[in-house]
DNA sequence: ACCTGAACACCGTTCAAGT
DNA sequence: ACCTGAACACCGTTCAAGT
């Protein structure tokens, strides 16, 4: 587990560790039941001052923005991996990635929520992110698709246009809603038709 | 256009009227981009006081499960409609209730965001017609399972699901997310892997 | 340089007065 | 019976004072 922020100037130990602890409590909170935490409660479960949370994130979109940009970079990781996984088939290569993005989606509910919210402020956050992500897609794509492994009108939007698809669905296990399932109907959807 | 609502005790005419000033409200101002409108606007909007909006509803959620149940009273008409029509293959019938309800679906964004919302509370308001849905889809999964046109392990709950995972999508052309063509994907996926 | 928390502003909700 | 909108309560955000 490496460091996931490269921030321009070090921030002084303790306002790092307080960014730390911010973020992990709002990721606990919006996680589990309480998926409307008042700043408030993410302040003091993060044991600081509510000032303090908006010294970090100028808003609560800013917060929830910066949760999704760290699964962003998480989410590019895997699909980094498997572009430069040389053993596993373009198809297969591209499937994995996906299941296991979708897992640790499917274990961050926090961020999933913040995902799910479709506001463009969050998003915003994580612009760069989410432009890297399509980069990597659309190679996992363009050899998935020279191999004749993937239906041809698929393209390298449809990766996050998917994924979201499925992470909409992730949490809702009473009502038997299998993610695991919806994901592989997807896979199976994005076979070649011949 | 048939009537939706089938009240107990009929309302006084204005107040009926009210109502539905209120529902038309919330839809047109929810759906086009104000997705965080104000009850007072709600209010404005619809040319009643606040305490009306109140009155009707007895708050914010229950004015957006209204919304939902509407939705899925519509839902159902098509999965009835597709039940009833005995000319189309057992998967086309499905497939086309689908596509009906997805098309709707992408012409109401207010009462998408409220479906997305995954609020219990705001689910609560259409339990009824949820479980409506549950069967008239059992009935369709049913007779296509027996037809061999489905995925052996495709079973009525994933209808709602897979319909879940298209609607996040939709609203998003901007991105090149085309739902149209998510859906497509996803009913070949729910076809047999033979 | 960063932290704190009381104070402020905004919006969901109530309720006393009106028709 | 139903409607109105000023008043209240709650929570996101600010900022003066502190370390």
């Amino acid at each position: 587990m490496t460091d996931l922020l490269e921030t321009a100037k070090p921030m002084r130990a303790d306002a790092r560790r307080n960014r730390e602890l911010i973020l992990a409590a709002a990721r606990e909170l919006l996680g589990s039941e309480k998926a409307d935490a008042q700043i408030d409660e993410v302040a003091a479960r993060a044991g600081v001052g509510v000032g303090t949370v908006y010294r970090h994130f100028p808003d609560k979109e800013a917060l929830l923005g910066e949760l999704v940009r760290e699964r962003f970079i998480r989410f590019n990781a895997r699909l980094q991996e498997a572009i430069e996984d040389e053993s596993a088939a373009p198809f297969d290569a591209l499937a994995g990635a996906l299941r296991r993005n979708a897992a640790e989606s499917a274990s961050d509910a926090a961020t999933r929520r913040a995902l799910m919210s479709g506001s463009e402020r969050v998003f915003a956050h994580a612009e760069a992110e989410k432009e890297e992500f399509l980069r990597l897609a659309e190679v996992l794509v363009g050899r998935a698709h020279r191999a004749g492994e993937l239906r041809e009108d698929f393209v390298a939007s449809d990766v996050p246009m998917v994924m979201c698809g499925v992470c909409s669905t992730m949490g809702k296990r009473d009502a038997g809603w299998e993610w695991e399932r919806h994901l592989e109907l997807v896979l199976r959807g994005m076979r070649p038709s011949g």
